[in-house]
RNA sequence: GGGCUCUUAGCUCAGUUGGUUCAGAGCACCUGCCUUACAAGCAGGGGGUCGAAGGUUCGAAUCCUUCAGGGCCCA
């Protein structure tokens, strides 16, 4: 068969993708074997493949292409979600442009563009993830909003409401004006942005004086309700009992006394304002004041905001700050840095806002999933083990989890109202329960469907993603299903710190209460893909490159291993393109180690020596390095495991095996060995196919004609074996050797074509097996064993041996004087270093035996070694 | 402000309970090679007082304290 001279990653990439999918290799069901499950972080449906996401799903489809190649059912759930607010105000947007508007829309209506704006642009990413070789079961892509999950949903909410964990509250929340809607606090990002602080003058009623206070906000004067001073400070008893009026609005406030005012802070006088900030609302809430709300829903003024009204509040912050100055209010500002809190989503500035909400109580529900985590007997690990610190403290310092939202697109909250009052109403999964529920509790038969108004709100979509696990699986509707007693708890999870308390250890919480087991044995957090310069990449910023332009220009495979090369579990990767050229080279060094293998001419011949030790010891090296890959793997070091395979393949294999049984040019192979090195070959494929699944298939379809069940997405990964570890110091000991006839080959510019001589002074005794591949790989015509040092010749030593090459009149003894006495020199300081320590009695009698052992061994080595030394030098003097 | 975490070669990172070869890798760099699978390559080579200062120890990159500078999370 022609062998292409390059390896054609586009070509390659589409049909092996397409032959995975034709046999079906990525579907799973239940069967005998072992399960191996992970479910996908479900992405956005409103996101486009980038950067994080590539590097999280190669990730993950290593993690499940290992499980398969090791024989484990391996099932691994794609899908979407919904994303409210992000999905919520795209589809805004877009009806926006077509000249539409929302609040024109019943929500029926609105919804109905929502799904088909879902049904157009939802599935893109998942398209992407094929063209990266992820390995999903397709057959299972769940959506958060499919029937199901809804219902699961809507279920678990009823069940929290029956157990008493979600409740109806009226408390400050994060409004979003923007999106209008709340936030979680997980979504809300505090953001140091540079402010003012004003300090505002406010007289005191039935007298001239005033008072000063400082605030960041002057346009929330409108909804002042109190001064609060401090009792303790000396500097405001004359204010006790008295009253102030708020600049411009002229409304009279009373003054408060709380020791929660920092004397330190600002004046000393705080403006209370209950209405909008949370500590205020406190301190309201403790003096009974009054609570003035002085903003619309999108952050204008309302009627209490007077000639204001109508405008937005940062214009509102401009005018007003003028018109204070103008009125002589404004005593002075000054600058401030302060924190202010911003939309995850649409990055507006957070209003804290009073508004009637769901809420559920974390606290108990929290406990078994720091158990879980935290507990003696961890059963949910996390990787790298540093965050478990992060999720102690969210988790032992947990809130209340505010999940409504005041959106459209979501599952609509199950709450029916029947009347005005706080109490007037049921939750239940269907209207029609509720009605039930309703006449129960009203004890009014008559009580009328129609009469029955549902929540407006929707659930926040992490209400429906903490059940991913379970209700892919249908594991809420049918705790018993065949598939969820299979499936779940799933193994391994993958995804970004960033989500550890909106994601990670909700879906714990929700599995314990829900399955009374873990979610998943491991966390795998990734690190944030950077840019070289350190920045986060980002949209904004336009610093991400095209992931689907990187996989056409490098390949699928090289992209993938460019990622993983340099991003340890939980550190953030500074993504450079030269990480993915490193990979495409490595491509290239594997196509063409099968092209060499490929090209020979196989015959009858002797097996050649030297390819019979060469494959002895490449296959206990290879022995050696899988149990070091499998030990990386159980740690989560994928870039480490990446890195063994990359070195065993490039280093070992290429650049010493195949050096060793390469034939002379144009000469032919013997069978023996060409059979066994293509065997090597395939396990090499094998283990580098998690990593470069498409360069692999390839290249395994290309050695032999395969039947669809060998394919080498199904093959079976090698197993272990005992090492043979003193063939493998006795390579290394002669591929010192070689080594050393390489340095002086090219010190003395001595081409490869021309043959040396060598002899050996083997004072180490080393075994003579291994002078068949050291003459071929320096082209010496002859290993010859001396029992002195011989004269005229450049030397070498490893060890304690020595290595002459004879030269006839091209030796300068002078240097090689030199060279001898500076080993000399070296080897004596590192031999005096090592006596120190052992004439030390406590670290004789300290050290454990094996230690010591190593530095009597040291020791003996160093004395054969200055021996030697001298001898030599003895000779040339 | 509170908590966590990091600082090792030019860059990105390993370095497992303090003890094995003057501290390792990959990339980059330097030198020589268009050798016949691969110049996307081969061979050889240089490069770090492990952020700073103390301390514990026979022994510290590793443990403790302080400091400096990053990062993350929370308020």
């Amino acid at each position: 068969m022609e062998i292409a001279s390059k390896y054609d990653s586009q070509k390659s990439e589409n049909h092996w993708y397409n032959y995975w999918l034709q046999h079906n290799y990525f579907h799973s069901t239940p069967d005998e074997r072992e399960p191996y499950t992970i479910v996908i972080p479900p992405p956005n449906v409103t996101g486009v493949l980038h950067m994080g996401h590539m590097m999280n799903n190669t990730l993950q489809d290593v993690l499940i292409r290992r499980a398969r190649l090791m024989g484990k059912n391996a099932c691994w759930v794609p899908g979407t979600d919904h994303a409210s607010i992000a999905t919520e105000a795209k589809v805004v947007a877009k009806l926006k442009e077509q000249g539409i508007n929302k609040a024109d829309l019943s929500r029926e209506e609105f919804l109905k563009h929502a799904w088909e704006w879902k049904e157009e642009y939802g599935g893109v990413i998942l398209e992407q993830l094929k063209k990266l070789g992820c390995s999903c079961d397709w057959e299972r892509t769940a959506f958060t909003m499919d029937d199901t999950m809804s219902k699961s949903v809507i279920k678990v909410f009823v069940d929290l409401f029956n157990k008493g964990k979600i409740y109806r509250g009226f408390r400050m929340v994060n409004w979003d004006p923007e999106a209008q809607t709340t936030l979680s606090d997980e979504e809300v990002i505090h953001e140091e942005k540079q402010g003012n602080l004003y300090y505002i003058k406010y007289q005191i009623e039935g007298s001239e004086d005033t008072l000063t206070i400082a605030t960041t906000r002057p346009e929330t004067i409108f909804g002042d309700t109190a001064i609060c001073i401090n009792p303790n400070d000396e500097r405001f008893t004359h204010l006790k009992g008295k009253k102030a009026i708020v600049p411009i609005a002229n409304r009279v406030i009373p003054i408060i006394e709380d020791d929660y005012v920092d004397v330190e802070f600002g004046t000393g006088c705080l403006k209370v304002t209950p209405a909008h900030d949370v500590n205020d609302k406190n301190l309201g809430d403790k003096h009974s004041l009054e609570v003035v709300d002085i903003f619309n829903a999108d952050a204008t003024l309302n009627s209490f905001g007077l000639h204001y009204q109508g405008k937005d509040r940062f214009v509102v912050r401009k005018e007003i700050t003028k018109e204070l100055e103008e009125k002589g209010f404004l005593v002075k500002t000054e600058q401030h840095l302060n924190k202010v809190g911003t939309s995850e989503r649409t990055k507006a500035v957070i209003e804290p806002r009073l508004s009637d909400q769901w809420f559920l109580k974390m606290e108990d529900l929290a406990k078994p999933a720091i158990e879980a985590v935290l507990g003696d007997n961890p059963e949910v690990k996390l990787f790298p083990k540093k965050f478990e610190n992060t999720y102690r403290h969210w988790m032992e310092n947990v809130r209340d989890w505010n999940i409504s939202r005041q959106l459209w697109w979501g599952q609509q909250i199950p709450a029916f109202y029947y009347g005005d009052g706080p109490d007037d109403f049921v939750v239940a999964e269907t209207k029609e329960a509720a009605l039930q529920l309703a006449q129960e509790k009203t004890k009014n038969g008559a009580l009328t469907m129609s009469l029955l108004r549902q929540d407006e709100d929707a659930l926040d979509t992490w209400f429906s993603s903490w059940l991913w696990p379970m209700s892919v699986f249908n594991g809420i509707l049918e705790p018993e299903n065949e598939e969820i007693k299979y499936y779940y708890p799933t193994n391994d999870l993958v995804t970004g710190p960033d989500i550890l308390f909106f994601w990670v250890a909700r879906m714990i919480v929700a599995g314990y209460e829900y399955q009374k087991q873990r979610p998943f044995e491991n966390v795998y957090l990734t690190g944030l893909v950077r840019d070289k310069q350190r920045r986060k990449m980002s949209k904004s910023l336009g610093n991400s490159p095209d992931a689907l332009k990187l996989i056409e220009e490098y390949g699928a495979d090289s992209v993938r291993v460019g990622l993983l090369l340099s991003s340890a579990a939980g550190n953030d990767l500074m993504f450079d393109e030269a990480l993915c050229q490193q990979g495409k080279n490595f491509s290239n060094k594997i196509w063409n180690g099968f092209r060499l293998i490929s090209g020979w001419e196989i015959t009858d011949l002797p097996q050649p020596e030297a390819s019979k030790i060469g494959l002895e010891w490449y296959t206990a090296k290879f022995h050696k390095t899988l149990l070091e890959i499998e030990d990386h793997f159980s740690k989560y070091r994928i870039s480490d495991a990446l890195m063994a395979i990359y070195k065993l393949v490039w280093d070992d294999y290429s650049s010493w095996l195949l050096e060793i049984v390469k034939p002379a040019y144009q000469q032919p192979i013997d069978k023996k060995t060409h059979t066994a090195l293509v065997a090597i070959f395939e396990q090499n494929l094998k283990l580098l196919h998690p990593f470069m699944p498409f360069l692999t298939e390839e290249v395994w379809q290309h050695i032999a004609k395969r039947t669809p069940a060998q394919a080498l997405v199904i093959a079976k990964w090698p197993e272990n074996q005992k090492v043979d570890e003193a063939i493998i110091s006795d390579f290394e000991f002669a591929a010192e050797v070689v080594s050393g006839i390489r340095t002086i080959r090219k010190e003395k510019n001595i081409p490869m074509k021309e043959t040396l001589e060598l002899s050996v002074l083997n004072t180490e005794n080393v075994s003579k097996d291994w002078d068949v591949v050291i003459s071929k790989l320096t082209n010496v015509s002859s290993i010859s064993y001396a029992d002195a040092a011989v004269e005229g010749a450049l030397s070498f030593r490893v060890k304690s041996n020595e290595y002459f090459i004879p030269m006839v009149g091209a030796i300068d003894i002078e240097a090689e004087i030199q060279k001898l006495e500076e080993e000399l020199k070296y080897t004596k300081g590192f031999l005096i270093s090592v006596q120190k320590k052992l004439s030390n009695e406590r670290f004789v009698n300290n050290a454990p035996d094996q230690v010591i052992a190593i530095e009597r061994k040291k020791q003996a080595d160093a004395e054969a070694k200055i021996e030697t030394l001298e001898k030599s030098l003895k000779g040339l003097q």
